[in-house]
DNA sequence: TATGCGTGGGG
DNA sequence: TCCCCAAGCAT
């Protein structure tokens, strides 16, 4: 797919972790960040947050002395609030086994918490120029619809990332501009609900558009509702304690007028076995 | 392999 | 309005 690059040069969208100031600024470290942050929160939702995290903790040995209070703090309401106690974490082993320089080597990121096959390989594509496939949910719908002629992909596997690897160009820089084209087409033109084939760079080689675009209407499994759920509890626990922070909260206040004692006692209890809260008997808090 | 894990914007 | 889903990861 030839053409997929050269629409990228021309119809990337200017993101920060594009800039090349990004990058000689914070290096490998900022392009971890902004990944950590990228995990299942969309890019406009990330931007605002990103610079103020790399200005406050410009590297991982200075993150690595923030408290876990601080850290879940900052991350505000970017969601999934583990992803700062994991990159918290990542950034302790950073400098604990790798001397405050974040890892070249896949195998060496992919032992750092909260870093999976994604989040390795983009950082050891997108920072250092190295030739993997990159796979995240964009790419696997572009190769699910242009390659498989299917509307939605399979489940995640390795597979995706063997397929990848064999359209991926020979040399590093063609191979590191084709994973984030492919990433970038799926997150504005070959998008899940409705994609824009008349304006795709690779339409005329796409076997699902061949095909007819057959089951674009197909929900595929469905997320559980967030109403009244334990996600719901602990996010409500979380950001009264995040508002409250550094002070703790006492117990007997922490959403007493919660509809369902019971679920908020097990959000409480999850989020402290989770490390992502404490408590002395009489308070709940955020991690010192 | 399937599930749990936040939060908010857009169709 | 409601619902889908978003640069995943750990278990």
């Amino acid at each position: 797919m030839p053409n997929l690059t050269s629409w990228y040069r021309s119809a990337a969208r200017d993101l920060p972790w594009r800039r090349r100031e990004f990058h000689d600024g914070f290096g490998a470290w900022g392009v971890l960040v902004s990944e950590f942050m990228l995990q299942q929160t969309p890019a406009t939702r990330v931007i605002p947050h990103l610079d103020a995290w790399l200005t406050r903790w410009p590297t991982p040995a200075a993150m690595a002395e923030a408290t876990t209070a601080e850290v879940v703090q900052q991350w505000a309401n970017l969601g999934y609030p583990r992803r700062a106690l994991w990159l918290h974490r990542a950034a302790i082993e950073v400098v604990e086994r790798h001397g405050g320089v974040v890892p070249r080597d896949v195998d060496a990121l992919l032992a750092l918490s909260g870093i999976g096959d994604y989040t390795a390989r983009a950082v050891a594509v997108f920072s250092y120029g190295d030739r993997y496939p990159v796979v995240d949910t964009n790419t696997r719908r572009v190769l699910a619809r242009a390659v498989e002629g299917r509307a939605h992909p399979a489940p995640p596997s390795r597979r995706d990332l063997a397929l990848m690897d064999a359209l991926l160009p020979d040399d590093d820089v063609e191979a590191a501009l084709f994973n984030a084209a492919t990433m970038e087409l799926g997150a504005t033109i070959c998008t899940a609900r409705a994609p824009r084939c008349e304006v795709c760079p690779i339409a005329e080689q796409c076997a699902w558009l061949a095909a007819g675009r057959p089951d674009t209407g197909d929900a595929r499994r469905r997320q559980a509702a967030y109403e009244g759920s334990d996600r719901q509890a602990r996010g409500t626990v979380l950001r009264l304690l995040r508002d409250a922070a550094p002070d703790a909260v006492p117990l007997a206040a922490v959403i007493p007028e919660w509809p369902d004692a019971r679920q908020r006692d097990r959000a409480i209890d999850s989020l402290i076995a989770d490390g992502l809260a404490e408590t002395d008997g009489e308070g709940l808090t955020l991690p010192r």
